[in-house]
DNA sequence: TTTTTACCTTACAGATTTATAAAAAAAGGG
DNA sequence: CCCTTTTTTTATAAATCTGTAAGGTAAAAA
């Protein structure tokens, strides 16, 4: 599960290289091309990085940068913005839009991944302990890739855990099917919303063996969520 | 014998609340209000940990860091920085004064706590006694090159060896066989992936050879581990 | 009540991943 | 240089996982 990269930027060109690098470095990445697509990818694609132009067409760059930030789910999420002139620097600092880091065209792109993975790292380390996660009984170890409800080992194949994994960091949140499909997938794989039914199937199964509480809850229409539901 | 932890901070409240918690922590501590005390307490009060304020009056954060880390004795002395505003984080990193951690203010004393233990279980670790690795009933000698189970000696060939210390040297930790290849295998030889499955059998099978439980575990789709899988 | 919609459950075939064995290649020791 | 040990590759078997389809169930809408 590598992360995902939204790519906002007009320039063929210039997208070209990034995404030739992005893929090098082995992230995932979406290029849209203005800052309306860019929104209304946000929550199917759910990137973990946006990179952002300042300059396209359409909504500016700062102005979907505030939209971004104006939703609570994305307050975290990490963007770094290109820019054209040294004369745009002053502006984008000032406006302390939320903005992780900018970046100035011309850009060397290894200097570009290497800013986008700085970033990345200082964000999931200040997310916290990222090697244990517990939420009431359910405990997942990251690095020993280990879950337990309670004292019980949970055995779970990996898209199993991949799913509670992302449901855990993210509890009590609902997900769609496509939002859980794109973030435990990888891109571009063609895969039947309904597979989500089966894998979320597969892991209460495991979850609620011993006539347990089920933990994760429907919501209708809408998608799924990991949650003591009182 | 609990972790020393060496307080650099001017500010009364805030070192009054990192006291309290290192307190209930059961960490001993000393505060001080400068960088000058700070060094002068060094060989003295012998910490095991350094919290160290950046904004502090006479020496800098900066420079106590940089003159801490110039004796030998303290190359490895763990060290977190408190940082006041977010624009300082950059800096810091650059730097790379081998610092081991920030955090910014205002800060959470549960994280604090939290990172302070995270970074002393990983350095105590890579500062254990590298002679002799026991975990459970296997023991390595790293010197003699010997390794058993329990009283039996392992004949193991080097690559074996080499794969059995390194992984109880991260007991229960699960590696990709990427990870094992780069760092049991010189620098880019180039061997399959599937070779480590091969030299994974042969550790197994010199390790289990009476029937005995297997501890080495196999994530399906992430790696191996070695670990009493409970 | 009936109809519609969304979700649950199950079974299964195909795909993926890992285990094992055996042979070929390489490295080391005398 | 020959012999032994070790390493790597390769092939096949075994285990496990995955996605889909089909039918059942529950909830909402008509």
């Amino acid at each position: 599960m590598f992360p995902k990269i939204l790519v906002v930027e007009d320039d063929q060109s210039i997208s070209d290289l990034i995404s030739l690098h992005l893929k090098k470095n082995n992230f995932e990445y979406l290029v849209v091309h203005n800052g309306e697509d860019a929104l209304s990818h946000l929550d199917t694609f759910m990137p973990d990085f946006v990179i952002l132009d300042w300059m396209i067409p359409g909504l500016s760059g700062l102005e979907v940068l505030r939209r971004i930030r104006n939703k609570q789910e994305y307050k975290n999420l990490p963007i770094l913005m290109l820019t054209a002139k040294n004369s745009e620097q002053d502006k984008i600092i000032s406006f302390e839009s939320g903005l992780d880091d900018y970046i100035t065209k011309p850009f060397l792109p290894s200097e570009l991944i290497a800013r986008v993975k700085a970033i990345l790292k200082r964000t999931s380390q200040s997310n916290q302990d990222q090697e244990n996660l517990i939420f009431n009984e359910i405990k997942i170890n990251t690095v020993q890739k280990k879950a337990y409800r309670g004292e019980r080992r949970l055995n779970l194949g990996p898209t199993e855990f991949n799913i509670l994994f992302f449901l855990l960091k993210n509890k009590q949140r609902v997900f769609s099917r496509e939002q859980i499909l794109n973030k435990i997938w990888p891109n571009q794989v063609n895969v039947e919303l309904r597979t989500v039914d089966v894998h979320i199937r597969r892991l209460r199964k495991e979850l609620n063996k011993n006539e347990e509480k089920d933990i994760i809850r429907t919501v209708r229409s809408a998608g799924y969520s990991l949650d003591f539901d009182e």
